[in-house]
DNA sequence: TCGTAGTCAATACT
DNA sequence: AGTATTGACTACGA
């Protein structure tokens, strides 16, 4: 509760912005009637689209099939949704024509229509006429997307109840004839399966669902579920990312609305600066929280869920004897089917955590066997299933936060016999999940429709130009909105022609509109991507990459604009497609994305004009100036902080408030570091606490660090399977089983990879590598070898090795103790684990490290030095270790490293195997079980491939397909790099050891 | 508390 | 300026 409380405020700030903009209560004049039936119809029509893919999705078998199969779906769709109009010839999203014509048709289609219209139009005037002036300050146009989002799934929730209030209070809906996917949806789900049969190829339901959602608006309206459910829920957040101006502004987020009356929200400059989407939020939130209609049972503040009433006892002794196994089965379903997450299931019905719901379902005991306390969850199940109100109340908690839960690709438990003719489609289960959270994303999405509109047209004017304001990033380009409309093989021109006069329009709409739709999944693309059997992500990318590099086009911006995405992650999704199969729903939507981008005419121009405009702006921010305020550009927006820094005197402003420029730098290990990391990863992907701390104590680096790294690095390793390449062998926390790790087989192992790097350094040529080439060209290395400081040789190793063994023996094993011992003032590795970067030089080498190159090195050495000085300080004992023999090693041509080249990719390849070779035979002596290193490092070395430039020659190499080479490219590049950087800064390799 | 999937966003490279 | 890499986060389920 508090959390949300606090977490509110914060995330409001950055919204608020705003600049003087009529109240939500009089936005009436904003929102006048004709308008508001324009833009319902321009909502109407665009969701209709997404209505359209989303049957045709169940038959397609590939999206690329859509054309046909839409057609066939829009016939039934027409017959279903509205007999009236004529069937369209061509409803597929891509083509473009059809597609105008159809919204055209739904246009003039009053029947519907305007009955939609109406109802809207009342609907809004009650949003309107109930909220207060209060502006909800958070509002504001969010940097960021997902601001918006939740604001407008406030609004939508308490838009839908009021929907659904309408209907049950006799406010008759249309049969939703040609209404909108929306209202189509809600219908069907109000109406119950009836509806759907009408529909030729449409999902069977079970009557269940339907009776279920139906239930579910009714319950809606139950202003307290609502409000406690909203209360609840906390809307994801996204802390930074935008670049807040002002964090001072604190602006109440939806919980903070919901706690606090309308009135009491602080209006400052904000209310009446508020954007439309402000607004709608506003008045949402005061809907929620005290809307009349839903006020019947007003709870009062009621105090977040957190708190539930203890069970009493009349309530122990009404349920005497539950059978709980058939009460779990009944939540699983309950949940499933609403896609109610556990962690609002468990905190708002049963007062406990996600990880306890999870057990509890997973596990239940029977009845018998539960203390009075054990049973308390499962009375409170019972109830919760016994009423009615409480699943409506949930789902539309949950509407509220994230729709991102949808997307998990999750397995429904339950899966109703599916009907053997749709074969594409996802489980029964699933369907209906869908469905009903279809039901709710429409309505979403009308609203977002709407409030994009609203901000069109009132945005620039009214709207906030504020400082905020610029969205981060990430700009919207309606790709689902505009996407279906445009057709793929039908002439441009057409569309062209008419967009052009718009597409100014439409850019700025862009820059402006809030963009809430990538944040969260939209229905639409949800719907393909749920429905979608398969689709070869690869051709897709390609597409893509030929298409912006054709375009130069840049990946930020298709990002933002198309994909809702960063370039990073563009760039990995373009990089290394994963395979369709192995994608979540929600990793599946910006491939369905670019695909309906690929399928639109228009889609290279407008992000040229997108680009344009940016560009414009940027230019018109820079000659402002110091212009701070205003900017009422905020398109684009690219990182307005950048302005408003440079806007400040430089220097004078002392840390000006909270100098923004608090960029957290990123840690960044060191080669050894990395190659520690590796070596602990083969040994155990999957390493215990104990471990972590192990190794974040000899590595300097914090745990949390650690932890990252193996899962970033575990992650990574799988995802780098091929496409149609045999699955990669995972890590698997089985594989691991053998032997736990053992410290001193990992610091012996990590100095024989260290020494092969001096070796490697010294440039061995013509040996085969039996690392990795970046090591070769470590500079560092090579300056220490060549001093004569480090010796690769036998000696060594087993004087380290023994060492190791001693101190296993009970005394400090920690590298950090041998280090501290020299270093007299040991600062602790900032436990922060933020700042020390990698060269950690700081504590290893009493040197500061900064030094660059060669004072560098000499640091390096001197600590490496005085490691092994230690360690031949412990005894010498009887080399037990042996060196592997990997030198050797010819099993596979090595090429010697030299330039870095980009036939050293596949070097590194090979090279990398043999490292596993070796680490498998060194083993031994170590007492690993071989195979068991073996696998484990060989998984290892696979991954280090992707992340790291390595490579495993296997077979593979032969077998390797196209991603493979890619990646052989990319490492070759990778490694490319890094012999560059180290030879220019040697600072970057600090030896740590 | 963990592991996973999906991302972000700071960096490093080109 | 664009792209790739990668440490860190968030949201979830177990």
């Amino acid at each position: 509760m508090s959390k949300l409380i606090e977490s509110e405020p914060a995330k409001d700030s950055k919204d608020a912005p705003d600049s003087g903009m009529p109240s939500f209560g009089r936005s009436e004049d904003g929102m006048a009637d004709d308008r508001i039936a324009h833009i319902l119809s321009e909502a109407s029509s665009m969701i209709k689209p997404s209505q359209q893919q989303h049957h045709l999705a169940q038959h397609q078998q590939h999206l690329q099939q859509q054309h046909h199969l839409l057609k066939q779906h829009d016939d039934s769709m027409n017959s279903n949704d509205d007999s009236k109009s004529p069937p369209n010839q061509c409803t597929s999203p891509f083509s473009r024509d059809s597609q105008n014509r159809r919204l055209k048709k739904y246009d003039n289609d009053d029947i519907p229509h305007d009955k939609v219209t109406r109802i809207y139009q009342e609907e809004l005037a009650k949003l309107m006429s109930r909220s207060s002036r209060d502006s909800f300050p958070s509002g504001g146009m969010p940097p960021t997307s997902q601001m918006p989002d939740d604001n407008i799934r406030m609004a939508l929730e308490a838009y839908h109840r009021e929907l659904a209030k309408l209907q049950q209070s006799g406010g008759n809906i249309p049969n939703f004839p040609n209404l909108p996917g929306l209202l189509a949806l809600q219908q069907q789900a109000l109406n119950g399966a009836q509806d759907l049969s009408v529909k030729k190829e449409s999902i069977k339901m079970n009557g269940q669902t339907p009776s279920n959602i139906d239930e579910l608006s009714k319950d809606s309206e139950d202003p307290r579920h609502s409000g406690s459910a909203f209360s609840l829920v906390r809307p994801k957040q996204e802390p930074g990312t935008t670049p807040t101006t002002t964090a001072s502004s604190a602006a109440p987020s939806p919980l903070g609305n919901s706690i606090l009356p309308p009135a009491m929200t602080p209006t400052d400059d904000f209310s009446s600066a508020a954007s439309p989407l402000q607004r709608m939020a506003s008045i949402t939130n005061s809907l929620i929280s005290q809307s009349p209609v839903s006020s019947h049972h007003n709870s009062p503040a009621r105090p977040l869920k957190a708190v539930l009433p203890p069970i009493t006892q009349q309530q122990f002794d009404m349920f005497n004897n539950l059978n709980t196994e058939d009460i779990v089965r009944r939540v699983k379903e309950a949940l499933s089917q609403y896609s109610i997450s556990q962690r609002l299931f468990g905190e708002s019905v049963l007062g406990l955590s996600q990880g306890s719901v999870s057990d509890l379902l997973a596990r239940p005991k029977p009845w018998h066997m539960l203390t009075q306390k054990g049973r308390e969850p499962f009375i409170r199940m019972k109830m919760f299933l016994e009423d009615d109100n409480a699943v409506h109340k949930l789902v539309a908690s949950q509407y509220k936060i994230a729709p991102e839960k949808l997307m998990r690709t999750g397995n429904y438990s339950g899966t109703p016999q599916l009907p053997q003719s749709i074969k594409q489609m996802p489980p029964m289960q699933k369907m209906m999940n869908e469905m009903s959270k279809l039901q709710q994303e429409q309505h979403l999405i009308h609203m977002q429709q709407m409030q994009q509109q609203m901000g069109n047209t009132q945005q620039q004017a009214m709207l906030l130009t504020p400082p905020g304001m610029p969205p981060h990033h990430r700009i919207s380009l309606p790709s689902e909105e505009k996407k279906p409309m445009s057709m793929p093989t039908h002439s441009p021109q057409q569309q062209q022609q008419n967009q052009q006069a718009q597409q100014h329009h439409q850019q700025q709409q862009q820059a402006n509109a809030m963009r809430g739709m990538h944040q969260h999944m939209s229905p639409t693309v949800y719907e393909m991507a749920a429905l979608t059997q398969d689709l070869d992500t690869q051709i897709i990318t390609t597409k893509i990459k030929e298409a912006l590099l054709a375009n130069n086009i840049g990946q930020k911006i298709f990002g933002e604009a198309v994909l809702g995405l960063s370039q990073g992650s563009v760039s990995e999704l373009l990089s290394k497609p994963k395979p369709w199969h192995m994608l979540s729903i929600k990793g599946r939507e910006p491939f369905i994305r670019m695909q309906l981008w690929l399928a639109d005419a228009n889609n290279v121009d407008r992000l040229q004009a997108l680009k344009n405009e940016r560009r414009e702006a940027n230019k018109r921010r820079r000659s402002t100036g110091p212009g701070v305020q205003d900017n009422s550009s905020d398109t684009s927006s690219n990182d307005t902080s950048e302005f408003y820094t440079s806007n400040s005197p430089g220097p004078g402003s002392v840390g000006s408030a909270g100098a923004p420029p608090n960029k957290k730098q990123r840690v960044l290990f060191s080669e050894e570091q990395k190659e520690a990391l590796r070596l602990a990863f083969a040994l155990d992907p999957y390493p215990n606490v104990a471990t972590i701390e192990f190794l974040a104590t000899e590595l300097g680096l914090s745990t949390r660090t650690i932890t990252n790294w193996f899962h970033n690095h575990r992650m990574r390793l799988k995802q780098q399977v091929p496409h149609g390449g045999p699955a990669e062998p995972v890590p698997s926390r089985e594989n691991q089983s053998g032997a736990p790790f053992d410290p001193v087989q990992f610091r012996i192992l990590l100095n024989q990879r260290l020494m092969e790097l001096q070796k490697e350094r010294m440039g061995l040529a013509g040996i085969p590598l039996p690392y990795p080439p970046y090591f070769a060209a470590n500079p560092n290395l090579a300056a220490l070898i060549g001093r004569g400081l480090l010796q690769s040789n036998e000696a060594d190793l087993s004087a380290l090795n023994n060492a190791f063994k001693e101190q296993m023996n009970g005394l400090d094993l920690s590298m950090s103790s041998l280090k501290r011992e020299r270093d007299d003032d040991f600062d602790e590795m900032d436990a922060d684990g933020d700042d020390d970067h990698v060269s950690d030089g700081d504590d290893d080498d009493g040197g500061e490290g900064d030094a660059k190159s060669d004072s560098n090195k000499e640091d390096l050495s001197a600590s490496l030095a005085a490691i092994q000085a230690r360690a031949n300080r412990r005894k010498p004992a009887a080399p037990q270790w042996v060196n592997p023999v990997w030198h050797q090693d010819d099993k596979k041509p090595l090429v010697t490293p030299k330039a870095p080249a980009d036939d050293e990719v596949i070097i590194n390849g090979v090279c990398v195997m043999q490292q596993a070779a070796d680490y498998s035979r060194s083993e031994e002596t170590v007492r690993i079980e071989p195979q068991d290193v073996q696998d484990r490092f060989g998984g290892d070395n696979e991954d280090e491939r992707s992340d790291d430039d390595e490579r495993t020659d296997k077979e593979d190499l032969s077998i390797k397909n196209d991603k493979i080479d890619e990646k052989d490219d990319e490492s070759a590049t990778e490694i490319r790099t890094k012999i560059k950087s180290e030879e220019d800064d040697g600072d970057a390799e600090r030896w740590d050891y």
